[in-house]
DNA sequence: AGCAGTGATGACACTCGGTGACCTCACTGT
DNA sequence: ACAGTGAGGTCACCGAGTGTCATCACTGCT
């Protein structure tokens, strides 16, 4: 008989997961989600580094942007590699469906955890503006495309998670990308954006 | 003879920037902070929320930005007005100068500080995007507008606290906002991009 | 079989951010 | 004079996060 059930991670995480979303995030100790998961406060933190972070460990994401930037047709502009990134980021989401979405509300009810996103959205966008600058993008142009695609990523989840079902947030984006165009445009957004 | 010292605020401010700038933030506690000022830990979290927003009390950005947009000519396209908001905010910095460099740097030495900075981008991106729709503009353009302006901002600011004397956070602004547009204009940036 | 690691977990004490409850006392207005 | 008022102090407490040491199933080697 092994001396502890295997998982321990995965279900902390369940635990957490579960937690914050009957009492939500500041009403629930890291002891509950452990006592929960059959541990102790002490082995929550030896696999998460803080409360937060056990809503972000899953999937690399990062890795997933950056991969299919990589692989897009050379010739593109820079925000046309971003899209296909962030496109192929949708796709991974659109798959899991309902439990990212799920995660995605979690996070966005509390401010605490919404803060923890914005900085991983953050560091998504220099792994993006790497990515970019390795294929030859210059450097203002990298940083702007790459901040300008994740703002619209944001938009796009945000739309998403009010209708997983009928929605795919590969199609969100990139429409959300689109409509960026049509406002940073120097001709066009001048009255176009009125109506 | 009074029974505290006047501008207790203004002196836990002081302190804070002084211990943070030294030490570092997370190597700075709030006791060490209060006692440098003359007041007591329970006095600090009387004047702050918490431990971050000490640096992130003073001056009204928001009104800045949101009156500077809604006394812009009314037939410029949205993210003209957004630009327009953003110099605004961009001028009383660079009056405030380096002090206010100083501030934005030990914002970004420190990662809990500068998640704290993101979320505060993010509610003026709010507010922006609020001015617009103010203004007629659309719902997906507001958003956009205000967040791609909102990236621009944090482009010229990271430029700008390496050069506070010789650079114009303002100038700055307004050159991340064209080459924004430069990336996103749908025939442009597809090989003006590269070289 | 015996035995020395190894590594995930528990136990415990501690620091520090943050809060609630109650006390103090110079100032203010009547 | 005297009852507020309000900025600040005191104290006790909770919960996040960490350092340190003990435990003990499992592994591999002899």
């Amino acid at each position: 008989m092994p001396r502890w059930q295997p998982d321990a991670r995965a279900r902390l995480e369940e635990a957490a997961l579960a937690l914050y979303s009957e009492r939500g995030f500041d009403q629930t100790t890291v002891e509950e989600i452990a006592a929960r998961a059959g541990l102790t406060k002490r082995t929550f933190f030896r696999h998460f580094v803080d409360k937060r972070e056990v809503l972000f460990g899953g999937g690399d994401i990062e890795g997933v942007v950056v991969r299919a930037i990589q692989s897009a047709p050379p010739a593109e502009g820079a925000l046309e590699s971003v899209s296909r990134g962030l496109e192929a980021l949708g796709a991974v989401l659109d798959e899991q469906g309902e439990p990212a979405a799920r995660r995605i509300r979690i996070v966005r009810a509390s401010p605490e955890l919404w803060e923890r996103q914005l900085i991983k959205f953050a560091s998504l966008a220099q792994a993006v503006a790497r990515a970019l600058r390795a294929r030859g993008v210059g450097d203002p142009a990298a940083i702007l495309a790459a901040e300008s695609g994740i703002t619209a990523l944001r938009v796009a989840s945000d739309r998403w998670i009010e209708d997983t079902k009928t929605q795919s947030l590969q199609r969100l984006v990139t429409e959300s990308i689109a409509e960026l165009r049509a406002i940073a445009s120097p001709r066009a957004g001048r009255a176009r954006t009125r109506r």
